[in-house]
Order: C-alpha cells, then sequence, then structure tokens
DNA sequence: GCCGTTTTCGGCCCGACTGTTTTCAGTCG
C-alpha cells in the first residue's frame, strides 16, 4: 500500500466523518494527516516495516498512527460499526460535484432517496431537487451544470501548460489602465508538477475596470463568478482561472495569502495568533488594538512575523516555518547556478537541431559545458547510433570542440537499457565517451523485482555515470514503472551512478519529493533537460522549480561545478 | 484527532461569493 493509497483512507474517512456531521476539528485532522501523508517524502509502508515512529509526521497523532499501522498490515481499517447502516447509499459520489459539500450531498440522499449521480439528474429535470429546504432553481440548475463539468473534467493539466495559459492571459491585460503586479499565484507558483487551476493576482485603482476585461477576454468560455475584486472564468479546454485584485500596497499580504498552500498559511496564521496577530489577505492585524498593518512585499510580511523570507516552492507545511524562524532556510538553487546540460539530442538521433546549433545555443544561455547524448541504436524509431557512427559523431565533436571558444562540448550517449539489464553499445565504445547515460524505453510493465534486477545491472557498470528519468513517467497518462525508490538510492550510492532530475515537462522525473529524499541520503542528481532542439534547453526552468521544491541548494547537484570539478565527480 | 515559548485541556485560520433568504448557511480556496 503506498502513500497515495493511504491517503486516499483518511481522505475518505474525512468524507465521512463530515457527513455523519461530527466535530469539524476532528475532520479537518484527518485531512491534514492525508495530504501530510500523501506529501511524504518516505513510504510509510517502510516506515511501518521497519517499525519506525510515524509520530515525527505533521497531524499524525497516537491514533491515526494506529490506524496507519493496521491500514498497512491488513489492507483495513474499522472505523465504522456499519457503514452502510450510517450513511445514505451512494452519498459519497455527490462530493465529487463541485459546490455539493456535505450538507448538500446528505440533504439529497435523505430527502430523495437517490444514490447516483443519474438520479440525481433525473432528480434536478423533474424539478425535486429546487423544492429542497434552501435549495432553488438556480442551485438546482447549478449542480446539473457541474455534473456535466465534472463528466469532461481533464485531470490537473501538467505546469508547462498552465505556463502558457498564463503567459497568454498577462500578455492580453498588460494594457488595461492602472494594472500592476499581475502574477499567477497558487499551485503554479509553487511549482506544483500539475495545475488543477490558476490563480492570478494583481494590484489596481480601479478592480472593477480589470475584472470586467478579464471576464471578457476571448477565450474565456464561461464566467463562474464575478464580485467588485474577485472573478472565476473557465477557459477553453474547462482550465479554472482566478483573478483577484487590490490596492497597490497589499500585494505583499495578498500574493502570500494566495501563494499558499493552504496548509503553509494555517501554520503560520496558528503561529501569528500566538503573537497576537491575525493574518489576512489584506494584511497583519494586531488582535490587541485592531490596528491593521499593510504589506506591499512578502519579504516585508514575513519579516514581520519573525521570519526569514520563505520562497513559494517549499511552502507546503513541511518544516519551512521552523526553519524559518531560525534562520535555517538554504539558499535554494537558482538557474544561475547551472553550469552545463547533460542531456541533449541532436540531428545525429532524433533531435532536430545540428551539433554545431546545440553547443551554440548552450554558449548563449553561459553555460560552460553541455554532453551530447544521442540515442543508441536499440531504439528503431530514433535513427539511434551504432559503434561505427558513434565513432564518426566522437570525431565530429573533437573538431567541433578544436573551432569552439568559451565552451566544451562533452562526448556522451544515451544508451538503451534491454530487458535482461545488458546495455545496447558493447563497453569498448562506451569507455571512450566522456559521460554516458542510461535509460529505460521499453518493457515498462515489468514487475519490481525484473525492473530494480535490470536498472541495477545497468548502474553496475562501470561506463554508466547516469541514470536518467528514473520511472519513466510521463505526465499526463503514463504512471511510473515498478522501481523502488529507496532500493534504487542505495543502489545510486553504492554504485557512484548520478540520478537525472530531468526537465522536460512531460517527465519531471525524479519528482519533488524524490530529489528530497535523494538529497538526505547523498545521492548525485543532475538536472538535465533530454532536449530534442536548441528551444528545449530551455526547459532547465522546470528542473529548477522542481529541485527547490526539493530543498536543493546548488552544492546538491553535480551540473553546477565548473568542468573539471564536474568531470571529477564522474565515475571514471 | 492533534497539539503546546500562555495550555496535557481547550482550543483549533480567514474572507469572498452565491443563492437563499430578510440575516445567513454552504462552499470554496
Amino acid at each position: 500500500m503506498n502513500n497515495t493509497e493511504i491517503a486516499k483512507v483518511f481522505y475518505d474517512v474525512a468524507d465521512l466523518l463530515d457527513l455523519k456531521g461530527e466535530n469539524p476539528f476532528k475532520i479537518r485532522a484527518y485531512q491534514k494527516a492525508a495530504r501530510s501523508i500523501e506529501h511524504s517524502s518516505v513510504e510509510l509502508e517502510q516506515v511501518v516495516k521497519e517499525g519506525k515512529n510515524l509520530r515525527e509526521i505533521p497531524g499524525v497523532g497516537e491514533a491515526i498512527e494506529q490506524k496507519i499501522i493496521d491500514l498497512v498490515k491488513t489492507g483495513k481499517l474499522k472505523l465504522f460499526e456499519d457503514p452502510k447502516k450510517e450513511f445514505p447509499k451512494g452519498i459519497t459520489t455527490f462530493l465529487d460535484i463541485p459546490g455539493v459539500g456535505p450538507k448538500t450531498a446528505n440533504l439529497l440522499a435523505t430527502e430523495l432517496g437517490i444514490t447516483s449521480i443519474e438520479e440525481l439528474e433525473a432528480a434536478i429535470v423533474s424539478g425535486r431537487v429546487s423544492k429542497l429546504y434552501r435549495m432553488g432553481d438556480k442551485t438546482a440548475e447549478n449542480i446539473l451544470h457541474n455534473i456535466q463539468a465534472l463528466r469532461r473534467k481533464d485531470q490537473r493539466i501538467p505546469i508547462g501548460e498552465a505556463l502558457t495559459v498564463v503567459d497568454e492571459i498577462t500578455a492580453q491585460l498588460k494594457d488595461v489602465p492602472g494594472l500592476k503586479n499581475l502574477v499567477a499565484a497558487g499551485s503554479l507558483r509553487r511549482f506544483r508538477e500539475t495545475i488543477g487551476d490558476i490563480d492570478l493576482m494583481g494590484t489596481a485603482s480601479d478592480a472593477e475596470a480589470v475584472i470586467n476585461a478579464f471576464t471578457t477576454l476571448p477565450f474565456v468560455h464561461e464566467i463562474i463568478s464575478r464580485g467588485q475584486t474577485k472573478a472565476s472564468v473557465r477557459v477553453a479546454g474547462g482550465l479554472q482561472v482566478d483573478l483577484r485584485i487590490m490596492e497597490h500596497e497589499d500585494f505583499g499580504s495578498l500574493l502570500q495569502y494566495f501563494t499558499g498552500s493552504k496548509e503553509h498559511n494555517i501554520i503560520l496564521r496558528k503561529r501569528a495568533l500566538r503573537q497576537g496577530f491575525s493574518l489576512s489577505e489584506y494584511g497583519i492585524t494586531d488582535v490587541k488594538t485592531g490596528e491593521l498593518e499593510k504589506f506591499a512585499t512578502e519579504e516585508a510580511f514575513y519579516k514581520r512575523l519573525g521570519l526569514q523570507y520563505i520562497p513559494p516552492e517549499i511552502r507546503e507545511a513541511g518544516r519551512e516555518i521552523e526553519k524559518a524562524a531560525k534562520g535555517e532556510i538554504p539558499r535554494l538553487i537558482e538557474l544561475g547556478d547551472i553550469k552545463g546540460d547533460l542531456h541533449v539530442h541532436t540531428d545525429w538521433s532524433d533531435g532536430r537541431d545540428s551539433l554545431e546549433d546545440e553547443a551554440a545555443a548552450a554558449k548563449e544561455r553561459g553555460y560552460e559545458y553541455i554532453a551530447i547524448t544521442d540515442h543508441s541504436r536499440g531504439l528503431g524509431i530514433t535513427k539511434g547510433l551504432d559503434v561505427e557512427r558513434l565513432g564518426k559523431q566522437i570525431a565530429a565533436i573533437k573538431e567541433l570542440n578544436r573551432k569552439l571558444k568559451g565552451i566544451r562540448v562533452l562526448t556522451g550517449m544515451e544508451v538503451d537499457i534491454h530487458a535482461d539489464g545488458k546495455l545496447d553499445m558493447p563497453d569498448e565504445a562506451l569507455v571512450k565517451l566522456d559521460f554516458v547515460i542510461a535509460s529505460i524505453h521499453s518493457g515498462f510493465n515489468e514487475s519490481r523485482e525484473k525492473m530494480m534486477g535490470r536498472i541495477i545491472k545497468a548502474m553496475e557498470n562501470p561506463n554508466v555515470d547516469m541514470y536518467a528519468h528514473p520511472t519513466c513517467r510521463l505526465l499526463p497518462g503514463r504512471e511510473p514503472v515498478a522501481v523502488d525508490m529507496e532500493e534504487l538510492f542505495k543502489a545510486a550510492l553504492r554504485t557512484g551512478t548520478i540520478l537525472e532530475i530531468n526537465a522536460s515537462p512531460g517527465r519531471l522525473d525524479l519528482k519533488d519529493k524524490h530529489i528530497y529524499r535523494a538529497r538526505e541520503l547523498g545521492v548525485k542528481m543532475i538536472m538535465s533537460t533530454d532536449s530534442h532542439s536548441v528551444e528545449h534547453l530551455g526547459f532547465m526552468r522546470f528542473d529548477i522549480g522542481i529541485a527547490r521544491r526539493g530543498w536543493c541548494e546548488a552544492k546538491d547537484v553535480l551540473n553546477t561545478r565548473p568542468l573539471r570539478e564536474f568531470l571529477a565527480a564522474l565515475k571514471k
């Protein structure tokens, strides 16, 4: 049972308690624990097996700890005597509908005796729903509408796509008079790998004018709500975009509040209350005097609370607040720290651009080095290199290095790992290369045991410097292959193999919590783009985002080092 | 159910918007 599955059980428990009308703080406790479990960097099943303490996970106390142990050991959780008797049948399905909370779900199930979404639709059409207490035509219609939205609801979209939407919107709104500081907050700013909706913040002298401009943008499909300072719309494809406008001098507290995460803000507020402050998007209120202090910047806001500035990417209710109180927030890695890209394809295999163009583009980015790592031949579709063409490419790179100044092109290859763990290129060829990547591009459905055997065998090869896109997942769509991350990290440490943080927006692999764990263990990591064209070198900013989420500093990543130090850190 | 630089008991973040009401409950973020 993995963390996601365990978390799901506790989310469900919270829903059921909510339906029962339980103490809301108890419900929140379960939600909080679920959320912590979901984001934990270690697998709980492992922790339970090793008999270690679960109480270090925030929000997990005596009771929930015992429930996690039961759950992991038996696969079940007995919390309700007879859930079927206690809850109207089918009630939890209603909770998935946006705008339907526990109160409404309960009302629908008990008053109308319906159990499915289909029955609910029929009940709305026949007018039975709008006659219920505190319901009306409009509410019923909204529920119907939201059922349809739920059906065509796309999954969370990869951050790469969301950033494109934001770029479009900000470009269209930039000329609205008096609008300033228009930026994305929320999960986008925290750089979560996928985004559920987009939260835009801005400041303006005339909020209403901005709200009007926003809600009448050409690609706005539907207006969900529109108030004086805030509006929510749906754009084509179903993505929800929220805009919130405030006064210029409130920008710091506004941005802080809407960047979240929710849990980060809750902890921050509790802490502030103990200091006699109440926090809101408008600023900090002194509870005794009722006086409101405004903040134009987030830095000033955190400072007022006695905290070091906390970068958005780590505002996830881990240990960031207590660390900030002690001044222990590290300087997280930045784009400017990166000195080279180590995973680049050219038109020698399936890339679009030439060796020369890639080298020039890397130099333009200020890099000291770039490794050319075209595919090996095993990947039929990618016109991969065999020994002979690899030899020619090495010669071409040597020649290029003679001509180039200010950047060193390293020879390399992304060699395929076969199903039996053998590499798709003889060692005599690999040994000549500066940098060798091994990775999997086929046989994704192997069992955990086979998969690990295959990967570890490749890592044990002294010519293999890096194991790339370690879980092979694709966003959205392909689930990670059966990799045991703890075992992988151990093997990486033992063999001195580097793990890649692949920046391709459809991969982001290692992901944030794996990066966090690998860093804790001292596993060597490289951030690289897997470029197939010169534009892709720009994917590095995605890697920076997720590496920061994993609390990475420059020293945790090998390609922040100057060339000589970088080469010295490789296996050979 | 969790948790502690007031507390091992008594608290638990804060505000906007909608739709239904006629002062507010429910939902959301």
